[in-house]
DNA sequence: AAATTTCTGATTTACGTACATCAGAAATTC
DNA sequence: GAATTTCTGATGTACGTAAATCAGAAATTT
């Protein structure tokens, strides 16, 4: 059996009472009494039983994401995972909430963020914004002891605890390498679309791309950035704009949302040949990969994102560890032969 | 706050233990009562607090994995994912045991299955290899009420409970789609390397294979099968008389282990021209991918398998149903711009 | 109607931890 | 050495469920 905290008061000789407050850091221990009883718990290997701890405490953690408002579906799929974590995560004492706020609204941001400081929340996940205010405002978190994630694109340096998405400098190299073999020695330039290179996730993947474009043997020309606001319609225009000026375009990497404007503009202007490489899995990029429409598509699971970010945050609301290896998020690479079979990609894990 | 069982009591008008009666199906309650409780549990949207459910049962959950011996690193991987989960498992009342016997052995491996059974283990994950023994002894596993799960390599029709693995024909066809698309227009025949047809998941990945490159624009031909029996050295010998018969070979497909001698045979035969896609992300195949003589790994993430393996055989064992979207292995595709940073590979989730 | 069987209620203990209270011991201050 | 402060022990309750026991009620059989 596993040694309990009666086991630690025996055989450190103390009572119960101190062991309690030894392992809680309540005061009224003295020193030596306490080394004695830590000695104890080290010799004996003692570990806390979270479930009885959590049942005793009967405590609930109320989690807050925060998550840009409008149709881009990959927040959508994320609000969504959040709302079905929230289901099971009743279980798990957590209590999770959604607020949403204008898309690239950094003010707006760090108000949520105030706000949820106010609701006394015991964590928050928030897609961050590149500006000063928001930076700010994860500080006041961090001061009123507050864990804090960012969710997807980071603000490195802003005193967040930890960042939950992918690598997007190598999400944007595999693209490129990707898109440079699928390519070959086929000749033409290829474009990029983007939703704004004011979020520093599109700003990396772009570089990433670009690095791998040049590693490449055949050197080949990238058109200049198309930024489509992660918007349908604006996406649609600017790529038939692309499409009709530039015939001999053999590649497109679309590395923002709107990939449905993209696949509009290609159908209409019926280039079935040129390779495209988007991001994120959802019902559009899913079908235009069964029909070949678009080539590869790059992925990061909402669902482990939100189930990551959670553990994350109730780890260090209860000042538990991190288990790095464990919270890194994949790259999923999608072609239409390894697709997965639900309808929205999800294999929870 | 959630209903407890204390409230269903109340809102049936029944006693706690007829609650518990119904609750955990046990006898001696009469058909109205039990309808009246079941109302009152629907009505009040009651869900079991597991952890104290399994605090109060102080039950202890000994798992068993049997895993071929051998030095397939992938098998060796897996073996240690199952060490690792059994140090945070504690927490969670489950006791993992490895098992390993002679790698295609049916009669050892059912003898292993027995073992277990006899055991009176709550749960099984088992690699299984395509025999009638295999399968008699699944059976007899389901007769004992023991919940077992297939890992890695599937016994459809075995009555084992769930598997645990990914859609093989899937990876098949995908490392062909890669592959052709890797070579476009460049002539020349592939090879494929396998451990042994005898293994089911061996067969599908090369019916897989064979599928899409028959889809390909271009024609090529395959080569027949080399079975190097997942051993570096005869796969490397098997290779290397390859090399140097057919001096135009285009690609090689590495469908099994045995990859140490596949990459020593091309070093030696110094044609990092040739496309290659193997599978199983170990450290020799990520230096290889990093140096180039490999261009792609897919890859089956151990430590997801093996954490799937623990809750379904968990949920299994507590009658509980099992969340497929959640269980389902991914696919992962590696190419040296997506490697994740780690030595092994491993992301938890 | 009596005897039996089958159901149901009430009550208690346990799981491992958290947390509060109160009394008594030890250390400190005066 | 007395008074005070600080530490420690003993004890009890709570969390939500599991599981056991025993007594009494209801249904069934004789």
């Amino acid at each position: 059996m596993r040694p309990t905290v009666h086991d630690i008061a025996d055989k450190a000789g103390v009572s119960l009472a101190t062991v309690d407050r030894v392992l809680n850091g309540r005061p009224g221990v003295r020193g030596v009494t306490r080394a004695r009883v830590e000695a104890a718990i080290a010799a004996l290997g003692y570990v806390r039983d979270v479930a009885a701890a959590n049942l005793a405490k009967s405590r609930v953690y109320p989690l807050v994401f925060i998550l840009p408002a409008g149709d881009n579906p990959f927040m959508r799929g994320l609000e969504a995972e959040v709302r079905r974590a929230g289901m099971h995560s009743a279980n798990e004492r957590t209590r999770l909430a959604v607020v949403t706020v204008p898309a690239f609204d950094a003010g707006a941001l760090a108000k949520a963020i105030d706000g949820a400081i106010a609701e006394k929340v015991s964590g928050i996940a928030a897609v961050a914004v590149d500006a000063p205010e928001v930076s700010a405002a994860i500080g006041r978190a961090h001061a009123a002891g507050i864990p804090l994630v960012t969710l997807v694109s980071d603000l490195a340096g802003s005193g967040r605890d930890h960042f939950v998405g992918v690598d997007n400098i190598a999400a944007g190299r595999t693209a490129g390498s990707l898109l440079g073999r699928f390519l070959g020695s086929r000749p033409g330039p290829v474009a990029v679309l983007a939703g704004s290179m004011r979020v520093r996730d599109h700003r990396e993947r772009l570089e990433g791309f670009c690095a791998a474009m040049a590693d490449m043997p055949v050197t080949r020309a990238i058109l200049p950035v198309l930024e489509g606001q992660d918007d349908p319609a604006r996406s649609r225009a600017l790529i038939s704009e692309c499409l009709a000026a530039v015939p001999d375009l053999a590649g497109i990497y679309s590395l923002g949302a709107g990939n449905r404007g993209l696949v509009a503009a290609l159908a209409a202007g019926d280039r079935d040949d040129i390779c495209v490489i988007a991001h994120e899995l959802t019902d559009h990029t899913r079908a235009a990969l069964e029909t070949g429409t678009i080539d590869a598509v790059l992925n990061q699971d909402a669902g482990h994102e939100v189930r990551s970010a959670i553990r994350v945050l109730r780890a260090k609301a209860d000042g538990l560890p991190v288990i790095a290896a464990q919270e890194r998020i994949r790259l999923d690479i999608f072609i239409k032969d390894n697709l997965p079979a639900g309808p929205d990609g999800d294999d929870g894990n």
